[in-house]
DNA sequence: GCCAACGTTGGC
DNA sequence: GCCAACGTTGGC
């Protein structure tokens, strides 16, 4: 059995946020278009651990934990004429693009905005926080995982 | 294989 | 809304 790993996913809110996951409770994860994103889905595991990280938001930052509960299999709206998502150069017997579905865990006690994590040295080397870094699926380390769940309880925890 | 033009992401 | 940082496309 190979070790979990820990991943980071951005959505923007107005269009699926943390709050709509936990109402769906599972969902795919659709519209990725982004070859290293993709190959990270495609490197998911059932039980993989993922940072629900909310871009275009203001703030920017991580929402909320959600949990891989079906590997990558292909993306439907690549398909769909009418979707956004759609392309044509993908073949049925061939996708190009892939999605995994997740389900939720939880959302945060208290969200984590980006600057926090900037400001965090323990997080120096994440990368989310590194400028220009536009890549929607990365992996994350299990230190940085935990720290960004710490931080998500600290006023919270019990003194 | 290079690289300019263009499109997208996403913070600010 | 701006724009920097990337990724992709396509001519050569």
């Amino acid at each position: 059995m190979a070790k979990r790993r820990y991943w980071l996913m951005k959505s923007e809110p107005d269009v699926y946020s943390i709050d709509h996951l936990a109402k769906e409770k599972q969902d795919h994860w659709d519209g990725i278009r982004n070859y290293q994103a993709r190959n990270h889905m495609r490197d998911m595991a059932v039980g993989d651990m993922v940072l629900f990280y909310h871009s275009n938001a203001d703030p920017p930052g991580v929402a909320g934990v959600c949990k891989v509960c079906k590997t990558a299999y292909p993306d439907h709206t690549q398909f769909d004429k009418r979707s956004k998502y759609f392309d044509a150069k993908s073949k049925k017997d061939d996708p190009r693009w892939w999605m995994v579905d997740v389900e939720f865990v939880e959302k945060l006690p208290e969200y984590v905005p980006l600057a926090t994590l900037r400001d965090d040295p323990a997080l120096a080397e994440m990368l989310v926080i590194r400028k220009g870094m536009r890549l929607s699926v990365q992996p994350v380390d299990k230190d940085h995982f935990k720290h960004v769940l710490k931080l998500a309880r600290a006023r919270t925890r019990v003194r």
